[in-house]
DNA sequence: TCTATATCGATAAATATATATCGATAAGTT
DNA sequence: AACTTATCGATATATATTTATCGATATAGA
């Protein structure tokens, strides 16, 4: 009696939706290696996760296993990508290119993601007229522009902070419907748009406490407590 | 009754730990607007997170705050940063000079997040001698030794899949302790090491998803079901 | 000085996520 | 052919995380 059959709204947590793409990139591996059929224990134990974590996770894709055997590994990679949309491909607009920008552009697997980045744009006037990567860098002016001409949907903000929400202004603009947000801010968008802002240090942040504990560098919580008194 | 208090468990949430840079950030631009005191009502209303669970966050540090006032900016910012490690300065190494590692290597505000990276390796002939953003290229070779005699403890990990276990093997061979790791595969380590894996699609895959949804493209759950007769 | 209010800190309730259990079933084994 | 076992799919339980509630308290205003 979840929310998952109960009619409009969607369920699908993004705790799942994450895993996807290490089931994904497993797949492949096993993949390569000739293998066929694959069970949820097999994947759990390799990307260290409990079966019925991955067997839950899969369901949603709307692939079924078959009992004793698994499922079919080539099903289940198509059956994955047709979930997350990675099989048809979506143009992008990157803006900012910077280091991370850069980085982005430079990656050519991209279209195994279901995304095509067809320009770059930034203010920077040594930038413009650039190649990175193969991609002209172009003036930022032209991009509501160009974004609403092309339809193109997906807008990739590689900008710092502070021109993080007159960029994605921009893209609103020109249409664009998903923002990929790699600034350390967060952006407004209207209702219905899509953002997936992507903050480098919460995972630094999450090793650096861990680091912190094993070399005994901070107290545990509990020995804090009496700077509550005053 | 929760492990925080009950002894040898650590209990701050992962969850938690990743919000604290977003507060930081923030933090930093009321500091830089000239903001003495904030409240997490305020902080949550920026971020769309809700008070109780800002307050929360904020509690993992130590902070006390004032009622009816909030918190001391600055001893706020400073209690994260103290938190997490981030005002005494870890050497790390970067093994891998590809798009990531390059856009690493170009990272300057490092030093904010108590990171210093002061070696760079590859195992291609081309980059090693070269220098990338002021870091000098070495060879893969000298890692294990480099590292023991540096104490070098944390280690960033930005090689393509296949090679990510077998350098990780060098980076504990030397001593390292803790690994950030880009390379889109895990990796194994002994007890007591922290690896924390970054994983660039995760997020798309969200991304991604809810712009199936909006756009329409995909059928919901409860739609697919019929999928399950045979 | 007294009252009203925003906020803290702690605790309780609600929600979400992860894990365990169980019947059903497909494939191999005796 | 019956038995055993691994696995699925569904459901139930357990755990974790988020959100709401409540008393205490510091400040502002009457």
């Amino acid at each position: 009696m979840m929310a998952s059959v109960t009619g409009t709204g969607e369920s699908v947590s993004a705790a799942s939706l994450r895993r996807l793409p290490s089931y994904r990139q497993y797949l492949k591996v096993l993949q390569g290696m000739g293998r066929e059929v694959v069970s949820c224990s097999h994947i759990g134990q390799a990307l260290k996760l409990n079966p019925t974590q991955v067997r839950k996770d899969l369901a949603v894709t709307g692939i079924v296993g078959r009992p004793k055997v698994g499922y079919e590994t080539e099903a289940l990679i198509e059956a994955i990508e047709s979930f997350l949309g990675w099989n048809n491909l979506n143009q992008a607009f990157l803006v900012g290119v910077g280091s991370m920008g850069t980085a982005l552009l430079g990656y050519d697997q991209f279209n195994h993601y279901g995304l095509k980045i067809v320009a770059a744009f930034d203010n920077n006037p040594s930038l413009i007229g650039q190649k990175i990567h193969g991609h002209e860098v172009l003036s930022l002016d032209k991009l509501t522009d160009l974004a609403a001409r092309m339809h193109v949907l997906v807008g990739i903000l590689t900008v710092p902070a502070q021109a993080a929400q007159s960029v994605a202004n921009l893209m609103i603009f020109g249409g664009i419907r998903a923002i990929w947000n790699f600034a350390p801010a967060p952006i407004e968008v209207p209702e219905g748009m899509v953002v997936q802002t992507e903050d480098l240090f919460s995972g630094f942040a999450v090793l650096s406490s861990r680091l912190a504990e094993v070399m005994g560098i901070r107290r545990k919580a509990g020995v804090n407590a009496d700077a509550n008194r005053r």
